[in-house]
DNA sequence: TAGATCCTAATTTTT
DNA sequence: TTAGGATCTA
């Protein structure tokens, strides 16, 4: 069939192979640039082509982004008819549609809504309120991580109250009724018909596993099962998927084509419960498996490709492969050093404009990656400073706005009534005089009823809880209104509803009568949610009427043929969903701007230049938490994620002093630079001996005359040298290297290359950097006199003096940044 | 009940 | 530094 080679046509023999054998169990190892999705979305066409059904067929991806392109991907494919029969989705959303289905076994109702991670913390944080525990002692957050990773570990309250090992670390946490606050807050939830994220997953399995005929009945409906980034699945997700497949216990007779693709490499998301293990031991989970490497690199050139593997070459248990390019050579990689953080933007910054003049290239070409949010601000100045167009990735900004939650907070209570986290978001905003004492009032008799606030607003006896009848007809007034719109969830248009609910809250009104900027803002952002609702109205409309005509022998499908679109559905699309691109606009605006983000958000993407910033000890590899081996390789990967993000080149940057959390730090070269090949980086960091000679060149007597730090400490004190104040702060005691602090003996570990720099000279008039000459003598406005040895660089702007300075030794510096006058 | 002020903590985050 | 939350005060 000439349609079948199509499909494989165009695709290497590895690919083709990865496609073709459809039977059993498959592992896709797919090196970064392999062509991953490009093989999975053949592989599903193809088993389409060879007759399988589609509505049998279960894919499932991370994020809903990935699913919707593949579906695009399928559908060019093999046609919109096939492509929209596929179970295909997150395993979020896949699993939500089951869930619905059983919820009454499960003691939900279908109809149950979902919390998002902030509200699954504040829950908790009412849970640990309730117990009158001290939330200085079970912080609300650690609290929620701790719940989040049990329910993803599939331990429920009883079994996590059952487990010496999770009990004793409680206990040694000085947090022993943790799991207290974890059987509560699991109470509350069903209570209130609410699931946080790892419910979806948790209750999965509670229903594969409680209820074996569902089991069968659910496995049963699919015959085939294909699972992206398997390398990203938690215990809870891999445990559902040896449910779902042939498994001897409980399910013998099920079929076992389960193709999971993924790269051990980039697992980077062990810290939220991945296990890497999932992918490694697949085969032997799986007996039979078929293994299909993909090691062919497309994206990258060969320098990259080769750094990249010289850097991961360091983790060990690794699957054995060998990722190779065969591209051009490339540039090698570069190393960008500086003195701060807003140097280090600053030459980033110029990098780009002048590979921007040199190659053509345009500001959608570039991406700035980092390891924390927070490295964004420096080089979002530098950016501005430049007027270059730049766009940042964080999270979902515009839903993490609080006037969208509180918009959103009245859809959520308009669909389920019993969602208090909700409640008490938005029952005194706007201002309707329901105060601290009245919810104080009401949620202890919440409590005593076992029902949710809302319910309760309407249950006899709130007087015995000092609530006055003012303020009960305050809260009824509140509820009514709920009410009336709850009552229409199911048969209103979304749109409407929103805009009613948006109306008669005064929630609108009350951002539009505050005249301030921001308040204008709000009101803005409230309309253009509601705006959102009614898109989304719209496209889901739109998409079931194609939806309709594609699938029966319909030739007309009019308007009140189509189903209303409700509010529920919104919810749920919106709460699954994360890095929204809202809306067309959204998608214009990021068109060709310069790329910031994290490199955990560039997983998946690629760029023709890309930029590291931040190459330091303690911040990549990150030093929050204990730095063990395990946590040591996922930053390894997270680099090396980073590195092969770029097609034609890629700079890495550290700088000596970075301002975090208000304080000065010195950090010295990120040890991953080391761990990458020299020879594929065009300015190698040198040896360690060197780079510390070079830099600690003239003594100069500690911090103390420096007079912005208070505490002096002679150099080399401590193991860890001038800058052992900041680091034994930050390094917890379990892990520093046991060495005697002051034993002459030991090897002294030479003070670390970065210091704080020295205070600028206020009012400080440099010269322009074209008046600089080899022999002068000059002032620089923050290291104070020197001699310049030479200057060497083709213009004016790139060139570079190698300078001696009287206290603080030889230092290279950028002619272009250098604040510096001559003297004589 | 709202606004002001004080205090504290501070990765990464596909759902 | 800075943002967010909690507490204090009018």
């Amino acid at each position: 069939m000439a349609n079948i080679s199509a499909i494989l046509e165009g695709l290497n023999s590895e690919q083709q192979d990865a496609v073709s054998c459809l039977d059993g169990p498959v592992l896709i190892v797919a090196g970064a640039g392999s062509g991953k999705t490009r093989v999975l979305t053949s592989r599903i066409a193809y088993l389409l082509e060879k007759g399988g059904d589609p509505g049998r067929v279960m894919a499932l991806t991370f994020t809903k982004k990935a699913a919707t392109e593949m579906k695009e991907r399928i559908a060019a494919m093999v046609g919109e008819r096939k492509a929209r029969r596929l179970y295909m989705g997150t395993f979020h959303s896949i699993f939500i549609r089951f869930l619905r289905e059983y919820a009454q076994d499960l003691g939900y109702p279908s109809s149950f809504t979902i919390y998002d991670q902030s509200d699954s913390v504040s829950a908790v944080k009412a849970c640990i309120k309730e117990l009158n525990l001290d939330d200085k002692v079970y912080k609300p957050k650690e609290v929620q991580g701790r719940i989040s990773m049990a329910k993803n570990n599939l331990v429920t309250p009883d079994a996590y109250r059952a487990n010496a090992d999770v009990m004793m670390k409680d206990l040694h946490a000085k947090r022993p009724r943790l799991h207290e606050i974890y059987a509560l807050y699991c109470t509350k939830c069903k209570q209130a018909g609410v699931m946080d994220f790892d419910d979806i997953l948790l209750n999965m399995n509670i229903l594969l596993a409680r209820f074996p005929q569902h089991c069968l009945e659910i496995a049963g409906r699919f015959d085939h099962i294909l699972v992206d980034e398997y390398q990203d699945t938690n215990y809870a997700q891999y445990i559902i998927l040896r449910r779902l497949t042939r498994n001897e216990k409980t399910n013998p007779k099920g079929h076992d084509n389960i193709c999971v693709v993924g790269d051990d490499s980039q697992s980077i998301y062990a810290f939220r419960g991945a296990k890497i293990e999932n992918i490694l031991n697949f085969k032997r989970d799986y007996p039979g498996c078929k293994v299909f490497r993909l090691e062919r690199n497309y994206r990258s050139t060969q320098n990259i490709v080769n750094a990249a593997n010289s850097l991961i070459a360091k983790n060990e248990g690794r699957i054995p492969k060998k990722c190779y390019a065969v591209g051009e050579e490339g540039e090698k990689l570069h190393l960008i050093r500086a003195y701060t953080e807003s140097e280090e933007a600053l030459l980033i910054v110029s990098k780009i404009i002048a590979r921007m003049q040199e190659e053509r290239a345009q500001y959608q070409d570039f991406a700035i990656l980092y390891r924390t949010n927070s490295q964004s601000r420096a080089l979002e100045e530098a950016l501005r400073k430049r007027n270059l167009p730049y766009r940042i990735y964080s999270g979902n900004a515009f839903f993490d706005r609080a006037e969208v939650k509180d918009m959103m907070a009245y859809f959520k209570l308009a669909v389920n009534v019993n969602d208090d986290e909700s409640f008490k978001r938005i029952v005194n905003k706007p201002a309707r005089g329901i105060g601290g004492t009245t919810m104080t009032a009401l949620e202890a008799a919440a409590r005593s009823f076992g029902t949710s606030l809302f319910k309760a607003v309407y249950h006899d006896g709130l007087e015995a809880f000092g609530l006055k009848n003012a303020a009960v007809e305050h809260l009824k007034a509140f509820c009514t209104m709920i009410d009336a719109v709850a009552q229409r969830v199911k048969s209103d248009p979304a749109d409407v509803l929103a805009r009613r609910l948006a109306d008669q809250s005064a929630l609108l009104a009350s951002f539009k009568s505050d005249t301030s900027i921001e308040g204008q803002a709000r009101a803005a952002n409230v309309e253009e949610l509601l705006n959102s609702v009614a898109v989304f109205v719209e496209d889901r409309r739109e998409e079931i009427r194609e939806e309709m005509l594609a699938d029966e022998n319909v030739t007309e499908v009019s308007d009140e043929d189509l189903p209303v679109v409700t509010l529920d559905v919104f919810l749920e699309d919106i709460s699954l969903l994360s890095n929204v691109d809202l809306s067309e606009d959204e998608e214009k605006d990021a068109s060709n701007k310069i790329t910031l983000m994290t490199v955990h958000s560039a997983k998946g993407l690629e760029f023709p230049y890309v930029f590291v910033a931040g190459m330091e000890e303690n911040l990549f590899p990150s030093g929050g938490m204990m730095l063990g081996p395990a946590e040591l390789e996922e930053e390894r990967r997270l680099f090396y994620v980073a590195i092969t993000r770029a097609k034609k080149t890629v700079d890495l940057s550290y700088a000596q002093t970075r301002m975090r959390n208000g304080k000065h730090e010195s950090n010295a070269p990120s040890r991953f630079l080391r761990e990458i090949d020299a020879q594929y980086v065009a300015n190698p960091l040198r040896r360690r001996e060197e780079e510390d000679e070079d830099d600690d060149a003239p003594a100069f007597g500690g911090f103390g005359g420096y007079g912005y730090r208070t505490k002096a400490k002679p150099v080399g004190s401590s193991p860890w040298g001038a800058s052992g104040e900041a680091r034994t702060e930050r390094r917890p005691a379990s892990v520093m290297p046991v060495r005697p602090t002051a034993a002459p003996s030991a090897r002294p570990m030479a003070a670390p290359s970065a210091r704080p720099l020295p205070p600028k000279e206020e009012n400080f008039v440099p010269d322009s950097p074209d008046k600089f000459r080899a022999g002068q003598t000059i002032t620089h406005d923050r290291f104070g006199r020197g001699k310049i040895l030479e200057i060497n660089g083709a213009t004016v702007l790139e060139s570079k003096a190698r300078i001696v300075f009287e206290k603080y030794g030889e230092k290279i510096l950028l002619l272009k940044y250098a604040k510096m006058r001559i003297e004589d």
